[in-house]
DNA sequence: AGCCAGGCTCTCG
DNA sequence: CGAGAGCATGGC
């Protein structure tokens, strides 16, 4: 027996859903997908672990998402909120683009590229957890063994739920990898290292030592910052990592990014290797959107746009 | 076949 | 203190 219940978000204009959704194309799809307009994913949403669906019903000035969730226990109201809650954080829907394209109307590289991805928000994990995990599971290692890797460690510790004759996994709970034994962990491919860091960092959550969600509503970056740095196998790349991709603070730049400091040379100083200081330079322009910017950049360099 | 990849900690000198 | 080794794994 299934339950399912549908409602539709708007979202601040300008949003483009497909553009967006697009991150989530090449990721694992039993965990999350974006195929034929429809993006799916399994939650939890007040305890209740459920599947939800999205697609676009509108345009991307008048921006409409239908929502879908299914589960096998009845929905409440509060559930509903729930869901609505949850994926206009996804997506961060109610953020005003606008504002960003002001800030760099007058960098003409940034510009040209916030033209050509009109429309694009930056993707945001459910959970301040699950962007905290994966940034340590990313630490050094290349973007590719690290998806390997964290699909490994959703499949393990992760809820599932059967669905259409198939087995959906949604992100752990920082419970069951707190009380996992640490070289189950490390068996996902990690080292001994890290393993310990990741399992460190949920124990400190469970023992309510450490309120993720409730650091996610600090305004000051670098007071969140310096919280996560204190944190054994946190350092700053990590912390500004999960800041942008977990709290939506698009103010946090991972200037240390192996990855941000390629794109920023290969648009601002034709492919020059550039430091972490001369990154920072740079991004310096981009105000209180650095962060946002930088994920313009990538996103810019995978779709192979030139300027 | 190595070598390197979106770092961080620990250990030396 | 600052520099340097060590780490796990997969892709090139």
């Amino acid at each position: 027996m299934s339950f399912t219940e549908t409602f539709s978000v708007k979202a601040f204009p300008p949003f483009n859903f497909d553009l967006t959704a697009q991150i989530f194309r090449s990721g694992d799809k039993l965990i999350r997908t974006y195929e034929n307009g429809q993006f799916r994913q399994i939650l939890n949403i007040n305890d209740k672990l459920a599947q939800l669906r999205a697609t676009s019903t509108g345009t991307i000035e008048q921006p409409e998402i239908n929502v879908g969730i299914t589960a096998n226990t009845h929905f409440t109201l509060l559930d509903k909120q729930k869901a609505e809650e949850i994926i206009t954080f996804i997506f961060n829907l109610n953020f005003n683009l606008g504002s960003f394209y002001t800030e760099v109307k007058n960098d003409s590289v940034m510009q040209q590229i916030a033209q050509q991805l009109y429309g694009l928000k930056n993707p945001t994990t459910p959970t301040v957890f699950e962007s905290l995990v994966d940034s340590i599971v990313e630490q050094q290692i290349s973007i590719k063994v690290a998806h390997t890797i964290e699909e490994r460690i959703v499949k393990k510790f992760g809820e599932s739920l059967a669905f259409n004759n198939e087995i959906y996994y949604a992100y752990p709970i920082p419970r069951s990898i707190a009380s996992a034994i640490t070289s189950e962990i490390q068996s996902c491919g990690l080292s001994e290292r890290k393993a310990q860091y990741i399992q460190g960092v949920a124990q400190l959550v469970v023992n309510g030592e450490l309120d993720l969600e409730c650091l996610k509503r600090e305004e000051d970056s670098e007071k969140i910052i310096s919280v996560l740095d204190e944190i054994r196998g946190i350092g700053v790349w990590t912390a500004e990592l999960t800041m942008l991709r977990g709290m939506q603070k698009l103010d946090a730049f991972p200037a240390d990014d192996l990855g941000v400091r390629r794109v920023i040379s290969k648009y601002y100083c034709e492919g020059k290797p550039i430091k972490t200081v001369e990154a920072r330079e740079i991004a310096n322009s981009w105000g209180k959107w650095k962060g946002l910017a930088a994920f313009y950049l990538i996103i810019a360099e995978a779709k192979n746009i030139v300027v």
